[in-house]
RNA sequence: GUGAGUGUAGCUCAAGGGUAGAGCGCCGGACUGUGGCUCCGGAUGUUGGGGGUUCGAAUCCCCUCACUCACCCCA
């Protein structure tokens, strides 16, 4: 037999209930924020993630599925969207042809990565961005969004934690900063967090080994490296999200593992998901956009798992189930039942009919099974009558309707 | 990329060298035109794959693949 590949997985019928309520929820709560949906390619030039993203996140250098197609082009298949959007917003001048610069996309991401709970090589992802606007009142929405969406998707037990990760002023000096306190203590971390000492210092508040801890505790805070303007800033979002009433905690030690972030970041945990706890990420990017050729403008967005959101949403019992089944009692009235099937569709009633002459038992069992409120019977007696026979499943009650008045009787009757 | 655990029927799992099983589900019958409850009967497996040890391997050994969880990283 031949399988999925590694890391990719089938949504079957059973799960996409619940990934239709994210969507539908997720769509509709984009329209209430003023986001517009577009959708990008899955392919994109290699060389806009190296760029975008940045070359040294894990992301680019290890994650990606990178190739060469059949003309030579260096493409891959997208790790994240919002280069991909970016550049869409970039090629397409949408802030010239869009009222509100806010855009959503809702698809599948691929990332080269060893599956496990809530990560697999295919995601999804609900992005959402916003260009040209730089002030913290959107920063403030932005988070109060997605903590909408969580709420309004049912799911509890999160938690939102919010950092400022400065700019290009403030952010070399805090790197210097962590190295100077680290001192002759970084050869005493492990073995990950010397490398990035080196690479992204800010990634050593990432660690998770328990020698460290008492090291990295001791390490200077990020809002203490501020700039005014960031300090400003940082100040200003979390004064907004009082203003929400939107419960959250700093954190100095939150740092995505993406290159373009700036002052703001912000996510949204799940408590009871395993070690894939993150439902949400995201975060200012103001120089994104000017990076990726386009105009100088400020930018600013969230990525929510939607693999993630569905793992974390409370069990729920609304299955979409059949409307009818039309039972043939006979082979000679199969004909009957199947046209009458085709005027219930056409009527909006979900009917399911049988294909195989099975007995009139088999039938019942097959419509019990699939949890049809009613089951109509086309059989000698009734069609002698002009009839059929209309049976409510959930009290076994049965009686003689028109044929031509079923539709408009089961209709009613739903 | 690293570590650990697990692979037996559609699903959940037994059998730890001697003929591959149970429950659930599925199909049929009891009830020749009526579901659920009950009873009876039936089908289904290259025991993940390959190699080895053995008279004999689901079982022991090696390799490989997949899945799961964790590290890493992130949605």
């Amino acid at each position: 037999m031949i399988s999925t590949v590694r890391g990719m997985r089938d949504i079957l019928p059973a799960d996409m209930e619940r990934w239709q309520r994210v969507e539908t929820v997720a769509r509709q709560i984009c329209g209430c924020y003023g986001y517009r949906e577009l959708r990008t390619p899955l392919i994109e030039r290699e060389e806009l993630f190296v760029k975008g993203t940045g070359e040294s996140t894990d992301i680019v250098q290890k994650e990606m599925y990178a190739f060469a197609d059949k003309g030579g082009e260096r493409v891959t298949l997208r790790p994240e969207a919002t280069p991909g959007i970016v550049r869409a917003f970039v090629e397409h001048g949408l802030e010239q042809s869009l009222s509100v610069p806010k855009l959503f996309t809702l698809g599948p991401m691929f990332r080269y990565e060893r599956p496990q709970k809530g990560r697999y090589r295919q995601f999804h992802q609900l992005n959402i961005e916003v260009f040209g606007v730089g002030d913290a009142s959107l920063d403030a929405e932005v988070i109060e969004m997605a903590c909408t969406l969580v709420s309004a998707l049912g799911i509890d037990e999160t938690e939102l934690v919010i950092s400022s990760v400065g700019c290009p002023v403030c952010r070399p000096a805090f790197s210097e900063a962590l190295l100077k306190a680290l001192g002759e203590d970084l050869p005493k971390l492990c073995g990950d967090c010397q490398r990035r000492a080196t690479s992204n210092p800010l990634r050593i508040f990432d660690c998770k080994v328990p020698a460290d801890q008492p090291i990295v505790d001791g390490l200077p805070h990020s809002e203490d490296y501020l700039c005014d303007a960031c300090r400003g800033h940082f100040e200003a979002v979390q004064g907004y999200l009082r203003a929400y009433d939107q419960p959250f905690q700093v954190s100095h030690r939150l740092v995505r593992g993406l290159d373009y972030y700036t002052r703001t970041t912000f996510e949204i945990r799940s408590l009871k998901l395993g070690a894939q706890n993150a439902l949400l990420g995201g975060g200012r990017y103001d120089g994104l956009v000017k990076e990726l050729g386009g105009p100088d403008r400020a930018g600013i967005g969230f990525a929510a798992g939607l693999e993630r959101l569905v793992l974390a949403l409370p069990e729920s019992d609304d299955a979409v189930l059949p409307d009818v089944f039309v039972a043939a009692i006979g082979e000679a009235n199969r004909e009957a039942a199947f046209v009458l099937a085709r005027a219930l569709r056409a009527g909006g009633l979900r009917t399911l009919v049988d294909y195989e002459a099975r007995s009139a038992k088999a039938q019942m069992k097959r419509a019990n099974r699939a949890g049809v409120r009613h089951v109509v019977i086309v059989g000698d007696d009734e069609l002698a009558r002009g009839e059929v026979t209309v049976k409510t499943m959930a009290t076994g009650e049965q009686h003689g309707v028109a044929r031509d008045r079923v539709v408009d009787s089961l209709l009613s009757a739903l």
